[in-house]
DNA sequence: CTAGGGTTAG
């Protein structure tokens, strides 16, 4: 009976399993040590805890220690380290001695759940019992501290071993690579090659991460080349690691080609395509990629979908998004921090904040991420002051900031023109939390100091960065210029953006327009000469709306669309009905060479107004339109969406290049500032 | 009768 259930256990056979626990009952063998251990490791092994727990508990009290160390190594298996290590301390508080089988159970347990303390002390029980010579135990010893990110002592263990173990040597990489020391790791790979090791199938997925976090695409080639030499390319776990390796590269053609080779793929290689394609930019690819995986019949599971609810955030495509939400309700897969995480950040990019607020509601914990995340979102959404609150919220709960969290945090100070809590928050986190300011910080301080019309602050700030100004910091001081006039500066703040970003129009156009606004018209004409002379090009205004999954884009005056006459007739209710409220076009956003009247009518179908009235035509009354623009929205047609909401009782929320703008009732979430 | 290591996200 024994070795059938170790057969049974090895093989992970959980139905001749049970028909042995039965033969087992029948013949009265129940209490034997031998037969309930077997018993207690099948089960275990077939990822029945509960069976193997109940077999383990009915046993007499006096249980002998292989038996204990099965019911360790089950808990420990089936991912209860926690369990594993409540049972290690039960054995102990029983007097029951521990062997070389029982350590690298508890240590595994111990590794996977980082408990380094617990871990160490076991290491004494085993100094002290003389398993310290074990290779199972040592190798456990170096995993459990390389996991514990603990390098130093892995590497003592490592180093006082007799044989060349390549376990450990495997796991010693694997911690280094984990650590970030990817040199290490390397170097490690290079002495079991001189040491003239055997590698095995568990060697080159560490060793291929590796590369892929150097970005070492020689060596990565020459190992490809070695894997295929000696046969390893058979392994779906080799695959799995060199595809990942290639699309983090950037090479996707090669990752495809390993892709397209694998004979059995699982949901590990889909994802490694998936976020390849999404972390290149190309996010359209990636969901195509995603449907693909679900025709393949592949489930997903938490770490795909973290990776494309994200690229949903970045298309701001919400309906995409909405069902990957509605498909992992379904699958009964338990919510996790990560998908949570996803979750809210796509909804709140798609401009759904309340809905990013119900995912935060719902979750059990929250980490950084999930704070900043919230943070970043309300100050998307125009709700900066929110965003300062979830911030004190924070703090209190005792989540330490990251440098990311102060970029949202003082991206909603500048949005809500909180001026002096974006001060006192800018200086405490290097008080406080010992972050040091990037360029993207000193972005969001200087257009809150433009905002509130403190030019010289704002100068003097940029001034005194002790890191290399980018182009968003010559950005927020140039639109601070403009807003307050402010010419000398604002041509400094031009001429770095014509250097650091040659091909963006929109400097010129700036610095064009605010020559106009002073008069200088001779200047504003050579400015544009010389964006035309570079070859620059306004990118041409652009207003999308999705609608029963379909995108309807316009442009300026757009007369493609085929419901083009009810549209337009749209338009000119909408401004009959909002100029009896008291709207009045405002003809400084029009071009110059016109007459009032015909300058009125160059404003009236902007890209925006002819998206907003198809909504108007096609969205349900009482559900919000919702409107993306590729560039900033024009000042008449903020003013003109302000009346809308009001005259058809609408929620408008239009997304143009810059943030989030919810029309209601007359008032815009932005505050007019923009 | 009982034991150790690998790939995917943010």
């Amino acid at each position: 009976m024994g070795s059938v259930l170790r057969l049974c256990s090895t093989l992970g056979l959980l139905r001749r399993g049970k028909q042995v626990h039965g033969y087992v009952i029948k013949t009265h063998f129940e209490s034997n040590d031998y037969v309930v251990t077997g018993l207690v490791d099948t089960y275990a092994k077939c990822n029945c805890i509960m069976e193997a727990e109940y077999l383990f508990r009915m046993m007499p009290d006096k249980k002998n220690h292989v038996m204990w160390t099965a019911m360790v190594a089950g808990y420990s298996q089936n991912g209860e380290a926690l369990k594993a290590m409540e049972c290690y301390r039960d054995m102990v508080v029983e007097g029951v001695e521990s062997n070389q089988f029982t350590f690298p159970s508890i240590l595994t347990a111990c590794a996977a759940v980082k408990a380094v303390d617990f871990g160490a002390q076991v290491h004494g029980c085993i100094v002290r019992t003389g398993f310290e010579a074990n290779v199972f135990v040592q190798s456990a010893l170096v995993d459990m501290y390389a996991k514990c990110s603990n390098l130093d002592r892995a590497a003592r263990v490592l180093e006082n071993m007799e044989v060349d173990d390549v376990v450990s040597w495997n796991s010693m990489i694997v911690g280094c690579v984990r650590q970030g020391c990817e040199g290490k790791a390397l170097s490690l790979f290079q002495k079991m090659h001189a040491k003239d090791m055997k590698m095995d199938s568990f060697t080159y997925p560490s060793v291929l991460n590796c590369f892929a976090s150097m970005k070492d695409i020689k060596n990565a080639m020459s190992v490809h080349c070695v894997i295929l030499k000696t046969g390893f390319e058979d392994y779906k776990l080799v695959n799995n690691a060199l595809v990942d390796m290639y699309a983090k590269q950037g090479s996707l053609d090669c990752a495809f080609q390993v892709f397209n080779h694998m004979p059995i793929k699982d949901v590990v290689s889909w994802t490694s395509l998936v976020t390849g394609y999404a972390h290149n930019g190309h996010h359209e690819e990636a969901l195509r990629l995603f449907i693909d995986m679900r025709k393949a019949g592949i489930y997903p599971d938490h770490i795909v979908l973290a990776s494309i609810l994200s690229a949903c955030a970045e298309l701001t495509v919400l309906e995409f998004g909405q069902q990957v939400h509605a498909n992992f309700v379904k699958s009964g897969l338990k919510s996790s921090l990560s998908v949570d995480n996803s979750l809210l950040t796509m909804y709140a990019k798609c401009g759904c904040i309340e809905d990013a607020s119900r995912v935060f509601d719902s979750m059990q914990i929250q980490d950084v991420i999930t704070w900043t995340a919230i943070i970043v979102g309300y100050a998307q959404n125009g709700k900066g002051k929110d965003s300062v609150r979830f911030y004190e919220q924070m703090i209190a709960s005792g989540t330490k900031p990251d440098f990311i969290t102060f970029i949202g945090l003082l991206f909603a100070c500048s949005h809500a023109g909180l001026l002096e809590s974006g001060r006192s928050y800018f200086a405490s986190m290097e008080k406080d939390y010992g972050i040091k300011p990037g360029a993207e910080h000193y972005a969001c301080m200087i257009d809150l100091l433009g905002r509130s019309g403190k030019l010289v602050e704002a100068e003097a700030l940029l001034n005194q960065m002790d890191v290399e100004p980018d182009a968003t910091v010559w950005k927020a001081l140039l639109a601070a210029c403009r807003v307050h006039g402010n010419l000398e500066l604002g041509e400094k703040a031009a001429k770095n953006l014509f250097e650091l970003e040659p091909n963006n129009a929109v400097p010129y156009i700036m610095l064009s327009n605010m020559y106009s606004a002073s008069g200088k018209w001779e200047e504003a004409a050579r400015i544009r000469r010389m964006m035309k002379s570079k070859g620059v090009n306004k990118e041409p205004g652009c207003s999308w709306i999705e609608v029963n999954s379909i995108v309807h884009s316009f442009v300026s005056e757009d007369r493609g669309h085929e419901r083009t006459a009810e549209i337009y007739s749209k338009v000119d209710e909408m401004t009959l009905s909002i100029k009896e409220a008291g709207y009045v076009p405002d003809t400084s956003f029009a071009l110059h060479n016109l007459d009032e009247k015909g300058k009125e009518l160059g404003l009236a179908y902007h890209s925006e107004k002819l998206a907003v009235a198809f909504g108007l035509l096609t969205v349900p009354p009482g559900a919000p339109i919702r409107v993306f623009k590729n560039l900033r929205v024009c000042g008449d047609c903020h003013s003109a969406m302000k009346y809308v909401s009001r005259a058809f009782h609408r929620h408008i929320i239009l997304r143009d290049s810059n943030c989030f703008h919810h029309f209601k009732e007359g008032q815009c979430s932005c505050g007019d500032y923009w």
